[in-house]
DNA sequence: CTAAATCCTACAAATCCTATGGGGTTATAG
DNA sequence: CTATAACCCCATAGGATTTGTAGGATTTAG
């Protein structure tokens, strides 16, 4: 399940779009067009920022908008930045892998079948932009 | 992510099937194949027979039994019972739908995509069966 | 009757999610 | 230069969920 942060980030991100191109958007005005708590979401967009999906400008006049083209930012990047894996299982995570202590991972059915899971939701994920959301 | 739960019940659920058609298998002799807590796989086991998958005998030579062929037991009915949605939101699931308050559903992009990506999921895991984990 | 099992409910412990608060820093306008 | 608007950062509270445990009740075989 989708975290409450990354829904926030989805429909922060909407705004965004819809206003790239006429430099930073100022969290007052994100809030204005999507109510949400204004200090959760400041978390959040620092979280993009730092993930490297939206860049910042301080001060007055300052704000947030997008570093890429829409198109180029994928679903599956926003959703590893701010709720990580993607792979039902972190011993199936191609970017958060961890070792399985009970499997032995080549033998496993498991193993298997969740990396059949992660492979479908990336078919998704990946192709799917910040373009989609309009 | 899979919770512990359902990554328990796989195991228990793999060792069931290896022993199927042997009559009930009790609990102990479960966790002398998959070594993990007694007492909290007797409320996974609980909630699988509650939820339809397993039988049981009490008393002296009881146990637990599948109550179909494995391949007749989806990983997407195991997943419900013990995880719930399948489905990335909420407002997309089929069998825990609950509306959204946040969007119109209709002309909601994020709910497009994330019904695709229930799709992609349900694809794999109705898919896949008990028999598919030896 | 006794031992081996499941059944059931409540609860304890730990972790994670959600949200808030407060102060600090930076940049612009005037 | 000052006021103000804005982002930056961290700590933490509160709640929800997950994970696991305890203890007793019930059932069945021998």
């Amino acid at each position: 399940m989708l975290s409450k942060k990354a829904q926030y980030a989805f429909r922060a991100l909407t705004v965004l779009v819809e206003h790239n191109g006429e430099g930073p958007l100022p969290i007052s005005a994100i809030v204005r067009e999507q109510p949400m708590s204004t200090k959760f979401l400041e978390t959040i967009l620092l979280e993009l920022r730092r993930g490297g999906i939206l860049g910042s400008r301080k001060g007055k006049g300052g704000g947030y908008y997008l570093m890429c083209s829409p198109k180029d930012v994928s679903f599956a990047q926003v959703i590893r930045i701010l709720d990580g894996a993607i792979a039902p299982l972190k011993c199936v995570s191609l970017n958060f892998y961890e070792r399985c202590d009970d499997c032995d991972e080549q033998d496993c059915g498991l193993h298997r079948i969740m990396a059949e899971v992660r492979d479908s939701k990336l078919k998704v994920l990946e192709k799917r932009t910040l373009a989609d959301l309009a």
